[in-house]
DNA sequence: CTGAAAGCGCTAACAC
DNA sequence: GTGTTAGCGCTTTCAG
């Protein structure tokens, strides 16, 4: 087995390489990917790099590794542009989540910013005055948490309203801890918010944590909407307003497009995937039963 | 690097295959396994099976893959006991969960039925009457069930009590719509039950959003305790008592047996590892402030 | 159409 | 200590 991809000059195998496993909707779209690579004879491989970014370059960077795997689907955290220009172009590539690219490899996603102003403009819509944002990560690497910023103010101009820069909150990473930690900061302030737009549904279930054990009500006095439409915000109580990506048209189309760059002789130009999302609402803003 | 490994006859690798990966449970068992093997030079490769019996036997009988990684931790789900006496002995091999082992190889895991016992007695200790289990399997793949359900009859026959066998529902899996769905059924019941024991912490969050969106309070009418102590339940509202196993010695202590056995000339003897666990109680038991 | 030989890229053991 | 060769287990090619 070992022998015959040394032969044969493939593994049969193709990578998947993500910052976090125990990110719901990380684990989420894996189990598609998994599903999708498997009906094309290909086992996927999983790796873990814990956002750090002299793992997530090695994967890529070092060519000596190729051969134990014919491709990379590769969600980087840690990684700026330049890392990902100096890899080694032999190794077929598709990226997740939003990236300019370089037009070496391809890139599979939905489109941030849109989605973060839809969001956003459902907030205000509801009548509420002022919006939190948590999630925000203002430096080289934080990307994808930039855009969904672009998203909730352009939905604030879009309202002929202006966003309050103290409700915008950083946050290192998307998860539970994260987000109830930012909410504590946010009802301790003169003028707490009342609606908070969140980068990942893990931070709204933090935040919406923080709120009810603060005695507050969601949504009558703060309304919450999530980010990735994963099964906890399904089952949650209440359950939670989201921006939900196709992950099955995502995972398939990464899939695809890396078998294809496996196959083709010639490396097909590097693609622009946009797969579809759209704003479902529960309970997090529309309350028990009373939708709109 | 693939030429090394055929050279070496090792590959520096091992595999962890799980049912699911979408299953907080695994995945947070995971990191942990994956950062334990770091520290020792082995990179860890994960393989999702969906439950699939056929799937599951093929990675341990099949000699053929070995080489492409010099042991296995494996959790296994659809597989019953000949399947795996039946498989190919040169591979080093740890089980993960409860089973019984035929000596070949090593097997890590919590004491399940003690555990049980210990979350029910807990149960009937806050003087609930008709106390209902979520998520027997009443058949040859559910040994791991089946030992929480003694647990739940050893716990009643400890305290004089007798278990209703109407209230011990069966479900497929372990996860949120089985919760929410067997929950559903047992307050359709004439006599509901005022508690319940659930097999895994998901299962316990799909029951909670049943009750509360039947408009019952936890656990004012009906305590809930679930099993595994994933991040979900410590966010949830209300948050969840359950059996928290020690996840980071199940995980390091598999790394240590599996290259215990990969460095091993001679194979050394099946042993039953029993990692420590804990009750703790959340409000789902204990209510908002109030504890005992 | 069946069978032997060369070689995938690297390591280990051996000789120089 | 450095240089060379056999060979890991399979595939592929070429000759029989």
């Amino acid at each position: 087995m070992l022998a015959r991809n040394l032969a044969q000059g493939r593994s049969g195998q193709i990578a998947v390489v993500v910052p976090y496993l125990d990110t719901p909707y990380f684990s989420e779209l894996l189990q598609s990917v998994i599903r999708a690579a498997r009906v094309s004879g290909y086992n996927v491989l999983i790796d873990q790099t814990d956002g750090d970014p002299e793992h997530e370059r090695a994967f890529i960077a070092d060519g000596s590794r190729r051969l134990l795997f014919d491709g990379v689907i590769f969600s980087p955290l840690g990684l700026d542009q330049q890392a990902l220009t100096n890899r080694d172009r032999r190794l077929p590539l598709v990226i997740l989540g939003e990236r300019s690219s370089d037009g070496s490899f391809d890139h599979v996603g939905i489109d941030d910013v849109a989605a973060s102003r839809q969001a956003t403009e459902h907030l205000i819509d509801l009548g509420r005055q002022r919006i939190a944002a948590i999630g925000d990560q203002p430096y080289a690497t934080g990307e994808a948490a930039q855009r969904r910023t672009r998203g909730f103010r352009e939905a604030h101009a879009a309202r002929g309203r202006t966003p309050r820069e103290d409700l915008i909150i950083s946050t290192p990473r998307f998860n539970r801890p994260d987000g109830a930690q930012a909410m504590e900061h946010l009802l301790d302030l003169a003028e707490p918010p009342d609606a908070v737009f969140c980068y990942s549904d893990l931070v709204a279930l933090g935040a919406i944590r923080t709120l009810l054990s603060r005695g507050l009500r969601v949504p009558e006095d703060v309304a919450v909407v999530g980010y990735d439409d994963i099964e906890d915000g399904r089952f949650s109580n209440p359950t939670i307003t989201t921006i939900s990506p196709d992950k099955e048209m995502i995972a398939t189309t990464a899939v695809e497009r890396l078998l294809l760059r496996i196959s083709s002789p010639t490396p097909p130009a590097g693609l622009e995937l946009r797969a579809p999302h759209k704003l479902i609402i529960r309970e997090s803003t529309a309350g028990r039963s009373t939708p709109g």
